[in-house]
DNA sequence: TCGATATTTCGACGATATTAGAAATATCGA
DNA sequence: TCGATATTTCTAATATCGTCGAAATATCGA
């Protein structure tokens, strides 16, 4: 892995609700979690919350799939992996 | 390891210059390399180099020991492998 | 002790990141 | 289509971070 994709997958991990974002994303496991009940968990508004994971995911560490009127995230294991 | 100090490591560590400094200390071994030759190696001016060295000890990354005039300084595998 | 070398501390400025409120978009059921 | 639910986007305010120049501290050799 290159140094500005490390940089870019740390920087997504280093910061409180991201962070417990993530671990609760790999505790969940590959069925993943709604935006609105990782809102409720971390203790975060939806808005805020909805930049938290696109950071992830732009970074790589989670992934996102629409189901109904919820969207799903899920951890990455492969990103993880490369990190 | 809690969240707020996994956040501080993984904060250390999300910055381009202090990322290369850290691999250079792990590359480098347990011998170390002087603050001196990190900043010429890194291309960072001495005291802004100084300011990164301090977050990453700070952080349990790295270690630093005085020798005459210069400081030199490793990485901290024990601190590593707690992250 | 004095001057040279090595590193750190201080102070301030510009850049980036985090958060929140409001509005927009998407999906579903009646 | 309309209203309700779920999430995202936009915008702006505040806070934090990274960098530099200058000054301070530490060590060595003459």
């Amino acid at each position: 892995m290159l140094l500005p994709e490390a940089v870019e997958a740390l920087s997504a991990l280093a910061h409180g609700h991201r962070l417990a974002v993530f671990r609760l994303l790999v505790r969940a496991g590959a069925d993943g979690l709604p935006a609105g009940e990782i809102a409720r968990e971390v203790g975060v508004l939806p808005n805020t919350l909805s930049t938290h994971l696109t950071i992830l995911d732009h970074a790589g560490l989670i992934r996102s799939r629409r189901e109904g009127r919820s969207v799903i995230y899920s951890a990455d294991y492969d990103g993880m992996g490369e990190l």
